[in-house]
DNA sequence: CTGAAAGCGCTTACAG
DNA sequence: CTGAAAGCGCTTACAG
C-alpha cells in the first residue's frame, strides 16, 4: 500500500505538496500534472483513518432504522445508498428493532464513530432524542417524522390522507372505517388520519368509525376482525399497506369479498400490493426518491451548507381493484 | 473529548499503561482499578481512527447486497446487524443493484476502508470475484452461494428442493411444472432444481416440465402465463416466493383457482406468504439465523480463528392452503 | 508556489 | 509491571 510519502518521493516534492494537490490547495500546474500521473500509475488512495484522525470526520453517513424488514425501510435505504455513492460516501446502517433506547444509544455511538451525518428513519421524537441531537456535534436529518427543532424530510402525510379520503368519497362510499395506528406516531397515526378527516368534513354526510391497531400484518388482521364486529362499512381505509393486507385477510376469514362486500385501501405503495387479488388501491409514497433527497440533504448539512428545515416528499393515488364504485342516491 | 493522554495524566501513569489496560496487557491490579474509575468518570472512549491507523483494521464489517428491497436481504441484514452489535461491530452496507461490476468495485472499496471482514450476499461467483478476494487482505464470507475456495454459508438448497419435491408428490401430484431461474445462479437456479429432480426420480411416474423466469414478481407472472400455455400441471413448484406470488397472480388472470385448479408452492418463507389468499405453502429458510451465523463466522475469521469452509443453514416446509391433496389411483 | 515540522490519538517494541 | 520514544499516514499553520 502506497502512502503519501511514497508519492511525494516519486514526484520529488514534499508530502505537503501532495496533500495540497489532493485537497485542492495551490500547486503549480506542472506539479499537478506530475502528481496526477504518479497517483494514477501507483493507484494510490489516501488512508481514510489518517485523514479522519486530523479532520475528525469521516465520509460515512450513519443511518438508523426501526426495522430492516419493511418495504419502506428497504426502499428508503436503496435511495440513500444510491445517492451516497455519487458523493463518495458510505452508509453505516443500524437497526434498532423499534427499541427507542437502542435508538438513542446508536445516535451516540455513531457520533463517536465520527460519522459525517446521521439520517434517522424516525418513529417518534422524544426529549431524549432532542438532547442527544444537541449533545453530539453531528448534523441529524429526520426522515418520516418531523420536529420543528430538527431538519426533517417527510412524506406529505396530511395531504396524502386527504387525497385518499377524497378519492374514496368520490367513489361513492359514505359508510367508512379508518384503521390506523397510535397517535404517538405523528406522521402515520395522526397526520394521515387528520388529512382523511379533513376530506370527510369537506364532503359531509359520512358515517365514519375509527379504529387502532399495530403495524404488523397479523396485528392488523386481528384489528380488522374487530372492525367487522358489529359495524359494516362499505370501505375500510388503512393507514399502511401492511395493515391493508392484514385487513383483506380478515375480510376473507369473515367470508367477505373484496371489493364486492367491502372496499379496502392501503398506504405506501408496496410492490406486493400490485400482486394481490384483488390488486390493492393505495397511496404510493416515493420512498426511493425520498431516500435520495435525504442523502443529498445530510451531505449538504455535513458540508455546512444550509437547507430548509422541512422538506416534503411526494405521493400519488394508485387506483386498482380493491375499491368498488358505489351509487350515491340523490 | 478526552484522549488517552488525559486519562494517563489523571491516573498519574504513562499513556502506554492506559493503552495496555485497554487492550488487556499486563497492568497491576491497583492501577487497573484506578484507571477503570477514571475512565468511567470521564466517559472516555478511545478514538477509533487513531486505533485503526495503527491496527490497520476497524470494527466494521462490510456487507454487500444485490438489492435492499427483498425479504431475504432484509432478514439476513437484520440477523447480521443484531449479532454484530453483540461484538461491538458495525455494519457497513452497500447495495449493488444486481450489478456485478459494482459488486467488484465495492469489494475493493471496502478493503480500502479497512473493514475487518466482508459478507457478500452473493448471486454468482466469477473469476473476477475470486481475484478480488485474493488481492484484498480481508476475510470474505459468501452467503447464499458457495464456492470451494471461499468461506461460504448456504441454505441447504438441494435438500430443501428435495423436501418440497417429496412433499408435493406425497400430496398426490404427478403432473408438475417447475418454475425456476437461470442456472447461472447455482443455489437458486441449479441446486433447488436438482434437489427437486432427485425427489422426482425417487418417486418415479411423474410428468414434469421445467420453465425459467426472472426474479421479480411481474417477470414471474409472465413466466407462469407461459407455463399455462398448453400444459396443465396439477402443481406448480416455484423457486422463490416472489415467483410463486407472480404465478398465483397469473393463475387468477387465467381464471384458475388456487389450489382447486392448480397447487402452487413457494420457496423462502416470506412473511407475506402467510397473508395471501390462499396462504402459500412454502419452504421456509431461516434468514435471520443465517445472518447471525454469518456475522459470527466473519468475526471469527477477522480474529484469525478457523471456521469450516462451508456452513449450512436450516429450512422447513410450511404446509398451508395453496396445495391440494390429490387422490392417486392404484 | 513549496517545504520542514508539529501534531491528530493511539499502539508497540524496547528498556528498565 | 511501567515508561519514553517512535511511528501509523495524513494535514496544517508557518516560513520562505
Amino acid at each position: 500500500m502506497k502512502t503519501i510519502a511514497d508519492i511525494a518521493k516519486l514526484a520529488g516534492v514534499a508530502k505537503s505538496t501532495v496533500s495540497r494537490y489532493l485537497n485542492g490547495g495551490s500547486v503549480s500546474e506542472k506539479m499537478k500534472q506530475k502528481i496526477e500521473t504518479i497517483i494514477e500509475e501507483t493507484g494510490y488512495t489516501p488512508n481514510t483513518f489518517a485523514q479522519s484522525l486530523k479532520a475528525k470526520k469521516t465520509n460515512m453517513i450513519g443511518t438508523i432504522v426501526p426495522r430492516l424488514d419493511s418495504y419502506e425501510t428497504s426502499q428508503t435505504l436503496t435511495g440513500i445508498d444510491n445517492e451516497l455513492r455519487e458523493w463518495n460516501c458510505h452508509m453505516l446502517v443500524s437497526n434498532t428493532n423499534q427499541n427507542v433506547d437502542r435508538e438513542i444509544e446508536t445516535i451516540y455511538t455513531f457520533a463517536k464513530q465520527k460519522v459525517a451525518g446521521i439520517i434517522l428513519l424516525a418513529t417518534q421524537v422524544t426529549d431524549t432524542h432532542l438532547q442527544a441531537f444537541s449533545e453530539i456535534n453531528v448534523p441529524v436529518l429526520l426522515v418520516g417524522q418531523q420536529h420543528e427543532d430538527v431538519y426533517s424530510l417527510v412524506h406529505n402525510d396530511e395531504e396524502a390522507g386527504y387525497a385518499i379520503g377524497k378519492y374514496i368519497i368520490e367513489q361513492g362510499h359514505r359508510r367508512l372505517a379508518f384503521l390506523g395506528v397510535s397517535e404517538e406516531n405523528i406522521a402515520i397515526g395522526l397526520k394521515r388520519k387528520e388529512g382523511f378527516k379533513r376530506a370527510i368534513r369537506e364532503a359531509g354526510g359520512c358515517e365514519v368509525h375509527y379504529f387502532e391497531t399495530g403495524f404488523t400484518m397479523s396485528e392488523a388482521t386481528a384489528g380488522a376482525l374487530a372492525v367487522f364486529d358489529g359495524f359494516f362499512p362499505s370501505a375500510l381505509i388503512c393507514a399502511t399497506d401492511d395493515i391493508a393486507i392484514g385487513a383483506v385477510k380478515a375480510a376473507y376469514k369473515k367470508g367477505m369479498h373484496v371489493p364486492a362486500n367491502i372496499s379496502v385501501t392501503g398506504f405506501g405503495g408496496y410492490d406486493i400490493t400490485a400482486m394481490m387479488n384483488p390488486a390493492l388501491t393505495t397511496v404510493k409514497l416515493h420512498f426511493i426518491e425520498a431516500g435520495k433527497t435525504a442523502a443529498r440533504n445530510i451531505i449538504q448539512l455535513a458540508n455546512g451548507q444550509e437547507i430548509p428545515k422541512l422538506t416534503y416528499s411526494g405521493f400519488e393515488i394508485i387506483a386498482r381493484e380493491s375499491v368498488d364504485k358505489r351509487f350515491v342516491p340523490g
